[in-house]
DNA sequence: GTGTTTTGTGATTATCTGAGTGAAATTTCG
DNA sequence: CGAAATTTCACTCAGATAATCACAAAACAC
């Protein structure tokens, strides 16, 4: 293990603890006493950079989080926690406070969801159009038409799909080659597949989707702009709600056609 | 639900929401749009004391974390995602930080752990108590000694005595009322139980432990001091470990003649 | 089409937290 | 007791973020 390597893994190390809520210092004294075990607070700054009287107020900080012990003898001595234990310690926090932050957001009411919207929406970033695509398909009563590109057809997306399947929603999918059609078959027991040629046949795919005939969602991949080889995962998309949306009333008649006119050759 | 509740939880939501890196305009503008579901800039400002002009940066942040979708129209307006989805996507985000962070960690090369130490370490409060002792559970052995009253054997614990009896270590618990031990027979299969009245009969509680015949922990509550009925959870540890600590050595002593003591009895 | 209001963007100021520094108080040890 | 180290405390400074303001662009009213 090189000079380098650890020298990464300590500084990445320290930014995540700050994103904990760990101030630098704490941060910083804690990887230090991580790699000893235990040290004075002279050892402490030495290795880490904290001014020396500053390490008290650190090691309080860590204190306080069940993260380090402290000898009450002089000089102090500081010992920290092992690494699984952190880690489980920071996890109970984080469980503890999503818990909160949920039963919070739900005491404001449930909103009325779905239903009637007049405009469309844009979602920017891969991460988040998939989640948005998750959000639909868990919400779906009837059927699910989905088309795509392997490479968005991810697994997350797949166990939504089964989960709808088997409560009774039919699922379309299109856009998938021969070879990975059997193992949807698989995954998703009851799945209707059909062609989808007459679109993007070789173009920067994307996704588009039809929920319950009033629920629609389309999605491009845009790395075409600056870099090409930079980020694969810039996608951006659009949706929609509502019997009445525009989005939904052009999809829709789309869709119906293509469905309809499909059951033909099936 | 009165104004007074909801005010509550908004704030609650609010606070939550900026320990998870979020600023306070960003915290609010979300929780603002959660209980309406989308509006517009003016309408959040009106709600979430955001100055207007503010709203913009908070829901770009708000964007970049998949959180809101924004319309392009003029008046723009802004769409929150379900109290559900945010919550999947911050535990995502820190599923993926604790993830790095304990790869950082452990890539600071594994310290030399247990072995012989000179001082005692000090621990305070029940939670960071309750860690020490299960790390110690968990890194057990041979023997693990271990006395203390029913409110401080919670189900964790059990759990990690039961795991290390699985393990072939040879658990002595002490200080269960008569009620509990049946219970603890049926979940720490072997577990040896003995008396401890000699210790704490009716006293202010703690725990006191001995594992391997190297390692050693002493608590004690310590409420006693300014609010007795304030919090109920204010524990104190010492604890060392190595064949010469001198807790140890005390203690071993102790632990040794008391149990070979039971054996005649038992 | 023009004047007024609303909306969006950018620049600017104020406030606050936390990093960094240094001076006193305490302790240890010769 | 005095010197050196340890520990605590008070203070300055910088960066971030909250808050305000000024202006351009768009929508609306008439």
């Amino acid at each position: 293990m090189s000079i380098d390597s650890v020298d990464d893994a300590r500084s990445e190390a320290i930014e995540h603890l700050e994103q904990f809520g760990l101030s630098a210092y704490a941060a910083r004294t804690f990887v230090a006493l991580t790699t000893f075990g235990s040290g004075t607070a002279t050892e402490i700054s030495e290795i880490s950079n904290v001014p020396r009287t500053r390490v008290y107020d650190a090691v309080d900080e860590l204190q306080e989080r069940g993260l380090v012990d402290v000898q009450q003898s002089s000089p102090k001595q500081f010992w920290a926690v092992s690494a699984e234990t952190a880690q489980r310690i920071l996890v109970q926090e984080i469980e503890h406070r999503t818990d909160r932050l949920n039963s919070a957001l739900n005491a404001l009411g449930p909103r009325q969801q779905k239903h009637e919207q007049q405009g469309v929406w844009t979602v920017d970033d891969q991460p988040a159009v998939t989640d948005r695509v998750l959000e639909f398909v868990r919400g779906a009563d009837d059927e699910i038409v989905y088309m795509t590109v392997e490479e968005l057809l991810t697994d997350d997306i797949i166990d939504a799909l089964a989960a709808a399947a088997d409560r009774g929603v039919t699922i379309r999918l299109a856009g998938i080659s021969s070879d990975v059609q059997e193992l949807i078959r698989e995954d998703v027991p009851g799945v209707e597949l059909f062609d989808s040629m007459w679109l993007w046949s070789d173009t920067p795919a994307g996704r588009l989707m039809m929920v319950d005939r009033e629920q629609t969602l389309v999605s491009v991949i845009v790395n075409g702009k600056a870099s090409p080889p930079s980020d694969p995962r810039s996608e951006t998309a659009i949706w929609g709600a509502g019997e009445t949306n525009s989005l939904v009333v052009v999809l829709r008649t789309l869709f119906t056609w293509r469905l309809e006119h499909d059951e033909v050759d099936d």
